[in-house]
DNA sequence: AAGATTGTTGCTTA
DNA sequence: TTAAGCAACAATCT
């Protein structure tokens, strides 16, 4: 998500919004249209895996991408006319690099600047998990009450994760994948995470010795850190905001790795159910 | 054809 | 009050 804010920050801040198509009924054409036409972004923000546009009226649009949410731009009128050819193999590939596609749920226009062409940002949802809304100053405060300390963010201490975590029956994945302690981590780095500090997935969180509560904090900024890097992982649906695949997916030690041979010790990755999640870990590593 | 899937919420059960 | 498990949201892929 870090990824594609960044990316779209250069793209979409300071534009003025010329269009707005919404494409599925669920999301509410009517105030998404009324608010958005003519106004303008002046500001790409986020909290966990929300993304958050300020915009020139004081109104927010908001958008969380869910499992299988895609946020892409495109300038140029090609894409619109023809269907720009995109990367070969990509997921834009896959609908035929047209958009937008039968996915497209909102589709925004932007005014076309010296620079550039008119702009276009295309929200697709396979599965419709993800929404689009608008949010007051108000309701957006209370939005980000819901949200706990998140990686790379200043309130991320030691003494704060302490605080959050340690007095918690759940497992430790639970504990990390739970927002409203931990903010942006999902289930792919919670598993990277876990398996970089030693750590069990179905420990509870409060069994957690200092040191190793330690460890998992440091691991978690560090992979955080290291992801956004590498732009990100992909795993069948994400894509940046030009539509390009994260680079982090060859890192990945644990993640989708179930009965292969753990890279550390050579024995066979398990993959089981903690906290409602497929887990990956190796039971020799983590204790 | 059953079971899996990157996120989150809310219900039921214990 | 807390936590685990499950369904729901919905569409696709293997």
């Amino acid at each position: 998500m870090e990824t594609i804010r960044r990316d779209l920050a250069a793209k979409i801040v300071g534009q003025k919004i010329i269009s707005v198509k919404v494409l599925d009924k669920k999301l509410g054409s009517a105030k998404l249209t009324r608010i958005l036409f003519g106004n303008k972004i002046i500001l790409a923000d986020r909290i966990g895996k929300l993304l958050i546009f300020e915009l020139a009226d004081n109104n927010f649009l908001l958008i969380h991408l869910k499992m299988t949410g895609q946020l892409v731009y495109t300038d140029g009128d090609e894409v619109i006319a023809g269907g720009h050819p995109f990367k070969k193999g990509s997921v834009l590939d896959k609908v035929g690099g047209k958009l937008p596609s039968k996915h497209t749920r909102l589709h925004l226009k932007f005014a076309p600047s010296k620079k550039d062409d008119e702009g276009n940002l295309f929200f697709n949802d396979i599965r419709r998990f993800g929404y689009v809304k608008i949010a007051s100053i108000k309701e957006l405060e209370l939005i980000k009450n819901d949200y706990g300390i998140e990686p790379l963010k200043k309130d991320f201490t030691l003494e704060n994760l302490k605080k959050n975590l340690l007095n918690r029956g759940v497992s430790i994945k639970a504990a990390l994948l739970d927002q409203k302690k931990v903010s942006g981590i999902g289930n792919i780095y919670a598993d990277e995470i876990l398996f970089a500090a030693g750590i069990k997935p179905s420990r509870p969180a409060k069994s957690l010795k200092a040191k190793e509560l330690e460890k998992i904090y440091l691991e978690a900024e560090r992979i955080i850190a290291k992801a956004i890097k590498h732009r990100g992982t992909t795993f069948s649906d994400y894509v940046d905001g030009q539509g390009n695949e994260g680079g982090f997916v060859r890192f990945l030690k644990v993640y989708g790795r179930g009965g292969e041979a753990c890279f550390e010790c050579g024995r066979t990755i398990k993959k089981s159910r903690v906290a409602g999640r497929g887990t990956h870990f190796c039971p020799f590593c983590q204790k």
